[in-house]
DNA sequence: AACTATTTATAAGA
DNA sequence: TTCTTATAAATAGTT
């Protein structure tokens, strides 16, 4: 793709092109809420925005791009994953309220093992969605948590209780079984006792069936 | 918290005081890469930037903030879905490299029961990170998705099994039981075979401790 | 899919 | 921790 090179440009540096532009501004409303707001570059230019701009000079003016890499310092780490962890949260319910999509955000942070989640969808749905305040999203979300690792840890607890169950019976069995077939070798070579009902109850094949 | 009216602001609204200020503006380079770029106000005002801004006049002026509720145009919600998922799984990434966070992202459409996971962390650590593409990222997610689920299920219908296991056991224990009890009983009523060692090898005592 | 005006997130400083 | 705000980044509506 060949720049677009239109005789009214004028170069901002010796590589770029401005185009197009509006004014991002922070103001504050009569009752002293702050928040951010535009202008469009014509208005200003043309003096239709009866605006004064106060501009501070910063002690430092260069912050550049964030580089996509592990932050190295514990202080700016610690800030930087709490505004972002925030910020990645606000984003998954916003998702799923306008798209009516199930989100689940787990985070877990590299020092303190610390977790969070964001969900809904399971939570109800409409316009009930809107009135959940942060800290019942996150009740939520830790019961969530709690469900996904506890199940795990419990199912597996429970899965070794029955393999040593299994490994007991199957024990006993054996030695049942021996009995049994002891028992009726032994009461065959008496021939006194022939013609018996029990050689009909018990059989050694029968209980057989149960070895697993 | 009240409002601060310093005398140097003029209200840019009747409601509003502009603090200070800076241009978003949109540019080519020379190859024709499209990025974004921004401008003090300061600089623009004093004449600093030799910009010259190129404004096109909107067939609609009003966009609006978006309302936080569900999109009910089909069409305009999978789009706003698919870009926002794509937001979403790039912070989560974000997130995830620069703070050495393990961060799992789970999304369910509302219509396709399409699901997305975006992770790292489990993957590698440090700069081979940044190398992995969105596919190589994508892949690793749904094993790990896979690995959630199947994981559940698998242990959920080993729990059943071993369930199983046990019950027949115990009545295969039961029945054997019986016998055991039923023979030593029979044998003990024989005054015949009094001081055989068989009584010593199987008790009914003995076996019961393996009932549980 | 691409464009860009506009909104939103956030890094660094206070 | 919280606030501020300059700046970077996301995205809604349109082409």
């Amino acid at each position: 793709m060949q720049p677009i090179l239109a005789k009214d440009h004028i170069p901002l540096k010796v590589d770029c092109y401005i185009k197009a532009g509006c004014v991002t501004a922070c103001v504050l409303d009569l009752r002293g809420t702050r928040s951010q707001c535009l202008l469009t570059i014509s208005a200003m230019l043309q003096g239709q925005s009866k605006v004064k701009v106060i501009c501070r000079q910063r002690e430092t003016m260069v912050r550049g791009k964030v580089q996509m890499r592990r932050i190295e310092n514990p202080v700016h780490r610690r800030v930087t994953f709490s505004k972002r962890r925030e910020g990645l949260l606000k984003k998954a319910r916003e998702l799923s309220v306008l798209c009516g999509a199930d989100v689940g955000v787990i985070i877990f942070s590299s020092t303190g093992k610390v977790h969070d989640l964001a969900t809904n969808g399971s939570i109800g749905g409409g316009e009930e969605n809107m009135r959940l305040d942060r800290l019942h999203v996150l009740e939520k979300g830790l019961e969530l948590w709690y469900w996904q690792t506890r199940s795990t840890k419990i199912m597996q607890q429970e899965i070794q209780v029955l393999k040593n169950k299994e490994s007991i019976l199957k024990s006993a069995n054996e030695i049942l079984q021996q009995k049994v077939n002891e028992q009726n070798q032994f009461m065959s070579n008496c021939s006194v006792f022939s013609g018996s009902s029990y050689s009909t109850h018990y059989d050694a094949d029968e209980s057989c069936l149960f070895t697993i």
